[in-house]
DNA sequence: TATGAATGAGCCTTCATTCAT
DNA sequence: CATGAATGAAGGCTCATTCAT
């Protein structure tokens, strides 16, 4: 990995570090810059705007989960089983992204679109992984037939 | 009610929904002065500083997460229905706080003791609450006797 | 005394105290009239201005301060021990002055006339005092005819 | 010397200016920025608050009147001479703290030890040049020997 | 790449002053 | 006489962001 990719991980560890432990609006650019030794217009090149950090640490935070759940996908398990788990780890995330200060970043530029922003592409990830399971269930005769429709609409 | 306590009353509104849908830091004391009509500095008559008014934000909804659990109370159903609601409404509840910003108010004059000074009697009381629910529950044989030790130590 | 005339006292005397311990800026309208307990607002009955009240207390301390002197003169004493008497209490006097911030409030309304409309008619009083202190030195011998002119200008 | 030296040195002259004619309250942030042709909040870069800016005022003073006193020292005169022009220097200084509002900040952080953080090792310094005057004084036989003792405890 | 320096915009808070009652 | 209520104006301070180097 080339030193900018570098310096990028370190400063999304240092932001991702700032936000959970107090939150979007009272981490400073400069306290993270700091972390990571580098002077606050450093950060600028980096990242262009607070905002984007911030997306940057969501979706990181999303991969890190979405990689989780595959993990439990390839485990030798049953299906129930591996709902359970997918829960359960749903409920750990949420509450990280609670942490973060997602919920109260009502403040975005464009207000109605940062849900969508965020989350758009995440979630399709996850519906997918979810099918995955689903698929898997009613496959192996854990579920009946008809147990969950997804992509109803 | 007279004109004052009127007028005190309608800056909680305004406060409470600020924080609600913005959050603590994102709410100015300008925005809740111009919702209830007053200058900014009309609203320092009222409560000394923005923490405060935010300290009785939260008293007041405390008070009414209190009163709707008394009134359960009041109900003529079994404990265990009594209990099952009062977890709803702490669900609820815990929500509402979440939403006011209360978490992510981690820049308090005293950092360690917002909990307390916020929550303090609010625990209090909660636990008489729920006291009252399991000694009913216990009394009508819902809940075996040894069912749950509050004050224990 | 009426009424009016002991609540105005009374005043002078809680801004007296303030602006000795905390000078003039710093001592809040509201503060002066809480230790008279008077609302703020009534305060601005007896005297219309915040300058207005400081400007009675300079006087009222020049007043005490010419009847200190005053009481000098009439003691039997020589005029050399009455000129340094009026020295000393000549040098208390200004470190009251001090202490009331007199010095500080370089900004009222119009600067440059302050000055002038605290001290003017005390100065001409000073020197009356001074003047007479001096002729009984010449008419009792102690000092020489061409000792000190005033009103030379 | 460097350009942000120089700033330094620029803002430190103005705020000294301002603090002087105007004292400490009545001095605003605003005026000494326009001064120096920065805008308000560059002044924090330099001072991080209006306090810091006063306290390398003063500090700049007493660095001043410390030299001008070593100067007096190095000069072919009696030590009488220079006890002598140490006093007059020394009423000189306090005048200008005088006027530089000094006294009248009551209202620092911690009030009871502005004094001991500002004039601490100050003072220590202002021993150290009466001691060095006395001394040679002495050893030049124009004071006794008993004439004066520092550092008797 | 990196940053020192600068700043506009904004926020909380204070306070003398006003005025209707 | 007295004051509760209201406010304009100002001040200290913060912070994301920019830009020349």
């Amino acid at each position: 990995m080339d030193k900018t990719k570098e310096k990028e991980q370190a400063i999304l560890k240092a932001a991702r570090e700032r936000f959970a432990q107090f939150g979007f609006n009272k981490s400073t650019m400069d306290e993270i810059a700091s972390d990571v030794e580098l002077g606050k217009a450093s950060l600028y090149y980096y990242f262009p705007a607070k905002e984007d950090l911030f997306r940057a640490v969501i979706h990181h935070e999303q991969d890190e989960f979405v990689k989780a759940i595959e993990k439990i996908l390839n485990q030798n398990i049953t299906a129930s089983k591996k709902l359970f788990l997918y829960v359960e780890n749903r409920l750990e995330f949420f509450e990280e992204l609670l942490n973060l200060g997602t919920l109260n970043v009502h403040s975005f530029s464009n207000t109605k679109s940062i849900y969508k922003s965020l989350f758009e592409n995440f979630h399709y990830q996850e519906l997918k992984l979810i099918q995955i399971i689903i698929n898997e269930g009613k496959r192996k005769g854990e579920f009946k037939k008809h147990f969950l429709q997804i992509y109803r609409n």
